[in-house]
DNA sequence: CATGAATGAGATTTCATTCAT
DNA sequence: CATGAATGAAATCTCATTCAT
């Protein structure tokens, strides 16, 4: 994977030399960006790769983006837009709430695995105390919903008695996302220290499963279960 | 938390001057160099900062350790020992199931939230695709017995009936420690995008009971319920 | 006066847009250049700046003028022009002597007082060791007859046995300059080292007078008053 | 002249390296940054001829001075700071007044001719409009001593009834100084345009003692005449 | 006549590392 | 054991200029 993110950049660049089409350009250059910063985080990005890897000139990429913070801000920009653009959680609202959740679930961990690089970049963002997040004008409108849709959910199953009573809608959410997020962002560690191939295709299936059981399970059952008094 | 983690280092470094004491120097340096990866990551560390922090010549930092980088591996190391140094799992073999689960889920869950450096630095070091880990002779041996533990105290639960049977140990790994991992982690861009502050003392109390649920919820219930055939 | 120089540029822009007038951009482009090369010197200027602020495509000022150095030696031609155009000092060969000094040394005055921007530009092209100034060809013919001049109202006050008989032309000339100009060249410093606000209208009416005065006190004066043997 | 300021530099630098002696150092780029901010100005002063020219790493540079700006201001504190060492004018104030005058005027005039890096600099940093002069704690306080010495020379050249009466001290400054001074900071472009080669020895001892006649001239007339009314 | 896109050379600055003592 | 001085390579960014239409 290393190996394949490093160099998706490259591969792409194709010598194009010259295209005297700004859109063109501009995207080039932020398709490079994202490869580089989710492959090197922001400090180990090099503008240089970028611009060679865009086939472009180093100077256009600050005429477009101003610095290489602002060119980093604009790959999260985009990164975090496609994250929740793909979420459709309106939609789940109105499913039977047991599938709705499912749905989910399932659609969050798909979308994490179909883009490795979210997961990355959300970690350099961490990392970086997510302040270019916060300079963002564009991102924090789109998780507005999100939250309501869960709680959505969460009460028509409470209501039809089949939902545990407790649950708070920000901890389902941080469960949901985390159960995906940690076995996907710390993969080569894990893998390493588990002895096992936590990317092949078999456990990943197995883990999406799990993942599924794991919150309905919780959800499904009572909040005595296992309580501490 | 930001200024907590930058300002650590500054605090510590109280003017020793020539200590002659290669034991007090090296451990200096490895504390301000804890502090500046945790703080920075491994290319935004400078090893400036670290000489300045730890009050000590740069040339002894590369002297004791020889590089930016084997100075990084020798703070991950460190890290990652305490880690599973507190996690006593084998104490927790003999105990009741529910007990030694729900005591595996809290100490995890207590020992990432006591030392916020670990996390961060398995982020940076994932962010590097585990390469430095890999290099480490001493950090993977101490992970041999985890998933013993984890395994032994299933084989119980599920041999008095209790908990289901399908389940996997490196996924329940997986689940109690990305639980309460992706809560910590990224808690900068999730405290922005959710609004709500998930460093307060009582939505980190909140979590961790959260969590205990959700383990022992889905261990407790039945593997059908919420199946999807 | 710093704003004052540095915007003057960005105040009269007004967005023209394709004027299909080339007289007009043609001069819009040495306005703006005039005032960029007086507020930041030639070194410190930016065509990109002279470009925006004539609201032209920064090519036309290749296309007009070939590179930003003939730009500048455009702008000191048209400069140094206005100075001499405006000293007529022809007209002052008929006068009484006195009268004729007085009225040179208040018309030298008075130019660099309302054209802030020649000293400027004079110091400028000293920086750079006078060497676009000798590249001119129109230039040089302007001051042909200056020192005339005043030779022809020293000789008429040395005949009348008013003025002082060792008088050197050149040095009166660079006196009556010299009075004047290093009073506003260096306003900026001096105003700051002798906390004094040289620009203050009633500094620069009391500094005129005084100049008239030093001149024509030298030239009244008798040659042998506090000589040296 | 050009070419002997800009060369300068290059002629002292006589392939020292690796001094380790720090004050050398320091001062081999001073020295070196004298003479390329007095050959090209701020702006077009380049950094890598200073590191060459002092035979030096770049990096020592900015290790010791921090930034281009920063080691500017301390080569111009150094210029100002010489200029009012040598004028002495304290020891002027017990001469009689036409002596004491004589000799600030002359004293002024000699350390303008010997130090052609002073006036150079004076014209870069009005061309700045004095913002770096004003930034530095140590050039204002040289200049407290200097007015009170024209002052004290004034009264007492007054009361001796052999001044003119109607005197101001800043004014006499400004003349003093701006006879010297534009002669030398304008040598180029006028001894092109007068056609005269200014930098002659013979010319420079004529300005001198023309100078000297002018002031003099100027104080010993009365205040009559040849005055407006 | 005029333009927006693009470039190459070089500017300042940074940083891990080594030298000499 | 420890240090202050110094370095080379490379980073980000700038800027006058040219290309293609």
């Amino acid at each position: 994977m290393v190996a394949e993110l490093a160099e998706a950049g490259a591969r792409k660049a194709t010598r194009h030399k010259a295209t005297r089409n700004p859109e063109a350009s501009r995207s080039r250059i932020l398709n490079a960006a994202r490869n580089e910063f989710v492959s090197h985080g922001l400090s180990g990005a090099r503008v240089d790769r970028i611009a060679s890897h865009s086939a472009v000139n180093k100077n256009l990429i600050y005429h477009y983006f101003g610095s290489k913070e602002a060119l980093y801000l604009a790959v999260l920009e985009g990164i975090y837009a496609g994250l929740r653009e793909q979420q459709h959680d309106e939609d789940l609202r109105e499913l039977p709430p047991v599938e709705g959740i499912r749905r989910l679930v399932e659609s969050t961990f798909d979308h994490f695995v179909a883009t490795p690089e979210l997961i990355r970049l959300m970690s350099v963002e961490n990392i970086h105390f997510g302040e270019y997040l916060k300079r963002s004008r564009s991102i924090k409108p789109l998780y507005s919903g999100l939250l309501d849709t869960i709680e959505i959910l969460l009460r028509r199953g409470q209501a039809e008695g089949i939902f545990r009573s407790d649950v708070d809608a920000v901890d389902l959410y941080l469960s949901i996302s985390g159960l995906a997020y940690f076995f996907l962002s710390n993969q080569h560690t894990l893998s390493w220290l588990l002895e096992r191939d936590l990317a092949s295709r078999r456990r990943v299936n197995k883990r999406r499963q799990h993942i599924v059981d794991v919150v309905l399970g919780y959800l499904l059952g009572s909040p005595l279960a296992g309580a501490k008094g």
